[in-house]
DNA sequence: TCTCATTGGGCTAGTGTCAGACCATTGATG
DNA sequence: CATCAATGGTCTGACACTAGCCCAATGAGA
């Protein structure tokens, strides 16, 4: 275990190449189902994602070629998203978590747990003004009336604007890392009626803390939910 | 308010220029006092920041000819700090305040108040196996027998290594960078020996729940500190 | 049927960054 | 005093990335 405060500083700078990592923002919008139907033009999502067009179009072709994406000229036009998520199959949970070594999973699991509880408690002590709150109880009303097609992506939307909400986009930035840390895992475990119902169980159980205002509570459900998910991988893997 | 969490996965892919990402982050680690004597070899940390010595060399250069180092050559040369921080001044915090922009302080805050949260509720939760039980101890006991020079770096020391002490880097490289957005604010107002002995008092308490694996009691001992860093702030911008 | 705003496709010149090699300097040590 | 390991200083060729520009295609609407 390093103990010095400095290896955390004194961190890699930039995560690596340009066009790597643009793959894997894409990629991982459209697993999550960020992205329904085509992505924003070029132009605009050159400069969102603070990189050249040559750069981008790199990364979009590749994704074309690997069947993501289709793209289309002239006006109307567009990348448009040509995916929908596979059924899990036997063995896929274990190479997706090959894939990441299992130091990377302990890792990813225990950084969602601290930034999404975080996130809860925070909006928990929020301020009632604005229309955060009606925001919160309809995302919560799409997720609980998902089908387990809509499922996945409307749990992530639900997830990410809790610490949306809180009005600080470094907390969403990196709520949102988290979430996309741990999406192949969770695309790789199927999606049972029963376990819709547990969380959604739970998921009532966040928004209630955060509205009653209690983040203790919000905290501990957040913690219990996040505990089940995790307790599922565990499963799926012994 | 902005409620679509794509914004939150589609945001830049890179902080930008690796040399002045570069020069930030040096120039942090030396104003927070954890590097105490002279940088890392060029070619280690050139490796350990993942950037080429060139892009190294130059922003050592730029600290250089600010006055933050003074470089020496041949064995047993290096980088070497050469600045103390100099004794806060009426007008210092308006003016750091001024260079973040207010809607950036409150979104660090609140980031800084969810991460902190979240490293120390985890680290409650944690197994006491391992030393990180001694290693907690006694980064609390440095830090409440530190002199008012000696402070910042200690309280930096101590807060990050709760979230070191989880063992997910991730985590810790957030509370760094959380830190990190806070420490130009925090360095430009006065050490009382009044406030330390206050937050020391809070540092035991959260010690002291984390010891006890009280997540909730952790949680709320930290969410206190911060927001007594947060209302001396906002009592030295009134 | 024609127009044209919007969008992807492609090019070029210039800059940032890298990897690796080699040189220059220093001072502890024999 | 001579050695030499460790460290900063410098150079070069290559590649990644960017900004800006113009072209090509498309299809809704006049």
């Amino acid at each position: 275990m390093d103990e010095s405060p400095l290896t955390a500083v004194l961190r890699p700078v930039r995560s690596g190449n340009a066009f790597e990592e643009t793959v894997e923002r894409l990629l991982r919008a459209v697993k999550l189902g960020l992205v329904v139907e085509k992505l924003p033009p070029e132009r605009e999502l050159a400069a969102r994602l603070g990189i050249s067009r040559v750069t981008l179009r790199e990364a979009i072709r590749a994704l074309a070629e690997a069947g993501y994406l289709e793209v289309r000229r002239g006006r109307y036009g567009g990348a448009f998203v040509t995916y929908a998520p596979p059924p899990p199959r036997q063995g896929d949970l274990r190479r997706a978590v090959a894939d990441m070594g299992t130091g990377h999973l302990a890792d990813a699991l225990t950084f969602r747990t601290a930034v999404e509880c975080g996130a809860a408690q925070v909006l928990a002590t929020a301020e009632p003004a604005g229309e955060w709150r009606e925001t919160l109880r309809r995302r919560l009303a799409e997720v609980n009336s998902a089908g387990p097609d809509d499922y996945r992506r409307l749990d992530t939307a639900f997830h990410l604007s809790i610490a949306e909400l809180t009005g600080s986009p470094l907390l969403a930035a990196a709520c949102a890392d988290a979430r996309l840390r741990v999406t192949d895992l969770l695309n790789a475990i199927p999606v049972l009626q029963r376990n819709i119902e547990h969380a959604a169980a739970q998921h009532e159980a966040i928004v209630a803390a955060i509205l009653a205002g209690d983040p203790d509570a919000a905290r501990r459900a957040v913690t219990e939910h996040l505990e089940g998910t995790a307790a599922l991988l565990r499963g799926f893997l012994a």
